[in-house]
RNA sequence: GGGCAGUUAGCUCAGCUGGUUAGAGCGCAUGACUUACAUUCAUGAGGUCAUAGGUUCGAAUCCUAUACUGCCCACCA
């Protein structure tokens, strides 16, 4: 053995090593048919860029368990994927065009797909190789994409079946509409940023009373040619009288009422409020309630139409101050007040979001499933009371009713390119729209109408990762697969909790919607990496570390073990050069500890010796550092189970221990009992070291001298010590 | 506006179903090339566990306030 660990030398070659062997894969493992499945389904990375550090995180946490659960004898799958990420890469994919001085927009829909293809599929190649250098012991030959055909078909049953079910329902609605990217978002997608504004109070000239006036305070004045009317609190006595009277919108010189309704706060502004249905949702929702017009004013390039009158052919900033003036000129302006408030962002470009009114299609979360008393909300929020599943760290469950309670309906569709088609249908005749999967249709469902067209939106990519969990495990036979059966419910979620909303909570509706089973037992929230000022690593700060570099210069092992300790659930860890070299120290330690262990076991037959009572407290001591790594393991306490075998190899075994086994072996003193305590606890700290260091003990377990010449004998399926 | 978390050694954090002198890693100081390992070893310095009350025989750990810090959620125009 040489005197230095070479984690270069040994990487590469023990992950072959285990490959060859098969026993990633559940179906090779030598345990009894009938042992229990465990199974993790990985969050697939997306398919757009190498991993970063990030995700050295879910990668060793998840092996980690998997490790652990494997060599408790259970029959363990876990299933690797990426995804395609529709939005994000689609903007990735362009930023790459522009920077060779090309734009997506040359391209027909095709040949952008096709472009957007290929390069995912280089990055799939990449991430894949990037996780075996981290250790990942997944089943390679269970690995999905979520563009797979076959992904695709469940996630268009899933649609189908919502659609039949009358969940998924086409409407015009106010959404969330990015003026660059020129596409809708879920509520999710919008960052909310505060913002100093102005707050403008106009007033708009009674259209009986020359004299008389009504003020209401806007921030957007852009939007007055919108308005189609004035709206005050019933209870409002100040406005009491003029209610259903007629005012004069100021710019564009229309007609509107005045209305009452009970969403209009008293206490704000004036308490009288201008109502855009066209380009708000408050005032959407009341508009509806009211039956009023919705005057769409911008288009979706983010420009002024003619609706707008003296506005036409602005942009909103434009629109603003040319409103101001014209308002200013024409006496309308009472004064404007400095405010704060929120406004919504694109989460990407940052450019603001602009609420429009489009048809998309929507899932509804609340609406009662058929012959059930419930909705797709209640079976998520049922599933976590009632304890089924459970979410680590505990406190997330409160966050996850509270956004649960408050659900809206979600838009899955998405004004762009790269993602899974919407298999849905327009008639030009009776305008209704309809989901047909498996062939095109030739006509109309309704109105037998041959002038149709294909929706031309993609689904939100959220609603396809969103049935991971069961589409990885469905084969032909859907429900039926063999798969499905053995390993769902799985076991653990393993995720960021970043996305508990966007990613967890959608797996549940679905998973529970679809299959009426759970779609995993635990949820477990790993926090996010900091550098060593606390700072959210990102390329532009440069602070970033590369999985690869440090995997190159200090090994997986080291950088896992870095991942691992003091990383508890939900709380964000801090991550630096030094921690890293720390472990690299360790797997040298262990490498060392091990090579005098060995050399020191020539003459040493494996049969127990009857030891003295001193020996004996070292044994006991040992099982019960055993039992509390274990345990903690068992309790997802993985950083105490791993400090604690830090602390127990290092300092324990290796100085205490091993020190005196040294002078008992080369003075002869009870040598069989030394050689048998170094044998005995080494074997088992190896095993237990690891699902956190892998490569370094599989290749120390190699030299063992008693296993040299047996096949199949890898540590990776070596029983846990109980 | 609502909610959540954090505040423990110079730094990063454990410990928190209450119980002997409060722990780790890094850093620091001093001394060692002792044939497993200098990616090492030995020894050591360093904390009124944010503040103020309370419960208790006993609190870093439970309760109540307060102060910072960070995060999440929200259609007051």
């Amino acid at each position: 053995m040489d005197k230095v660990y070479e984690h270069q030398k040994t990487e590469k070659n023990i992950y072959q090593l285990w490959e060859k062997s098969g026993f990633f894969n559940p179906d090779k493992l030598p345990f009894d048919k009938k042992s229990k499945p465990f199974c993790i389904i990985m969050p697939p990375p997306n398919a757009n860029a190498p991993l970063h550090i990030g995700h050295g995180v879910f990668v060793t946490l998840q092996d980690l368990m998997i490790r652990f659960q494997r060599m408790r004898g259970r029959r363990t799958l876990w299933l690797p994927g990426t995804d395609h990420a529709g939005f994000e890469t689609q903007v990735v994919f362009e930023k790459e065009l522009e920077k060779q001085g090309k734009s997506g927009l040359e391209m027909n829909r095709d040949e952008f797909y096709k472009s957007v293809w290929q390069y995912t599929q280089k990055n799939k190649k990449i991430v894949r190789d990037q996780l075996k250098l981290l250790g990942a012991s997944c089943d390679w030959s269970r690995e999905k994409f979520t563009l797979d055909k076959d992904i695709q078909k469940t996630v268009y049953q899933t649609l189908e079946k919502l659609w039949k079910d009358g969940l998924l329902y086409r409407g015009k609605r106010i959404v969330n509409y990015c003026p660059k990217h020129k596409t809708a978002f879920s509520e999710l997608e919008v960052k909310y940023q505060e913002q100093k504004d102005f707050l403008y109070f106009v007033r708009y000239r009674l259209k009986e009373e020359k004299n008389k006036w009504i003020t209401v305070a806007t921030t957007r004045p852009e939007t007055i040619p919108g308005d189609t009317a004035i709206a005050v609190n019933p209870k409002d006595n100040r406005y009491k009288k003029l209610i259903n009277k007629i005012v004069i919108e100021p710019i564009t010189k229309r007609e509107i009422p005045i209305i009452a309704d009970k969403d209009v706060e008293i206490d704000f502004g004036t308490g009288a409020l201008k109502i855009t249905p066209a380009h708000d949702s408050l005032d959407f929702e009341i508009g509806q309630r009211h039956h009023l017009e919705t005057r769409g004013t911008l288009d979706f390039n983010g420009y002024f139409n003619e609706l707008a009158g003296p506005l036409a052919g602005l942009n909103v900033s434009q629109a603003r101050e040319k409103s101001i003036t014209i308002l200013q000129a024409n006496g309308s302006l009472v004064k404007k007040e400095e405010y704060v408030h929120q406004v919504g962002h694109c989460y990407k470009c940052n450019s603001r979001i602009e609420p429009m009114i489009m048809d998309q299609w929507f899932i509804a979360m609340t609406k009662l499933l058929p012959k059930k008393n419930k909705s797709l909300k209640d079976l998520a929020i049922n599933a976590v009371k009632k304890g089924e599943i459970k979410i680590i760290p505990s406190r997330f469950e409160k966050v996850f009713f509270h956004w649960m309670n408050n659900i809206k309906d979600w838009n899955i569709s998405r004004q762009i390119r790269w993602g899974i088609p919407i298999p849905a249908y327009h008639c030009e005749d009776c305008k209704e729209s309809f989901i047909q999967i498996d062939k095109i249709p030739k006509k109309c469902l309704y109105c037998q109408s041959k002038n149709i067209k294909k929706d031309t939106d993609v689904l939100d990519t959220w609603f396809s990762s969103g049935q991971w969990p069961y589409a990885t495990l469905f084969d032909k036979q859907g429900l039926k697969s063999k798969d499905f059966k053995t390993f769902y419910p799985t076991d653990i979620m393993e995720t960021g909790w970043d996305i508990l909303f966007f990613w967890v909570a959608r797996m549940i509706i679905l998973g529970i919607y679809y299959t009426g089973k759970i779609p995993f037992k635990y949820v477990y929230l790993h926090g996010l990496v900091r550098d060593k000022d606390r700072q959210k690593m990102s390329k532009s700060k440069g602070n970033v570390i590369d999985p690869l570099a440090v995997i190159d210069v200090y090994g997986a092992d080291a950088l896992r073990m870095a991942l691992i300790i003091g990383n508890t659930a939900g709380n964000d860890i801090v991550i630096s050069e030094e921690k890293i070299k720390g472990y690299r120290n360790f797997a040298n330690k262990i490498w060392n500890a091990s090579r005098f262990v060995i050399s020191n076991l020539n003459d040493y037959d494996g049969k127990k010796p009857i030891l003295n009572t001193k020996d004996k407290k070292i044994l006991i001591a040992f099982e019960k550092t055993k039992q509390k790594i274990t345990k903690n393991l068992e309790n997802f306490k993985f950083s105490l189970a791993g400090e604690a075998l830090y602390h127990y190899f290092w300092h324990t075994f290796a100085d205490k221990i091993i020190e005196e086994m040294k002078n008992r072996i080369k003075e002869n003193q009870d040598k069989k009992q030394a050689q048998y305590i170094l044998d005995i606890i080494l074997k088992d700290c190896l095993k237990m070291l690891h699902p956190f260091m892998p490569f370094a003990t599989e290749a120390i377990w190699q030299k063992l001298p008693h296993y040299k010449n047996k096949k199949d004998n890898l540590l990776i399926i070596t029983q846990w010590p109980q």
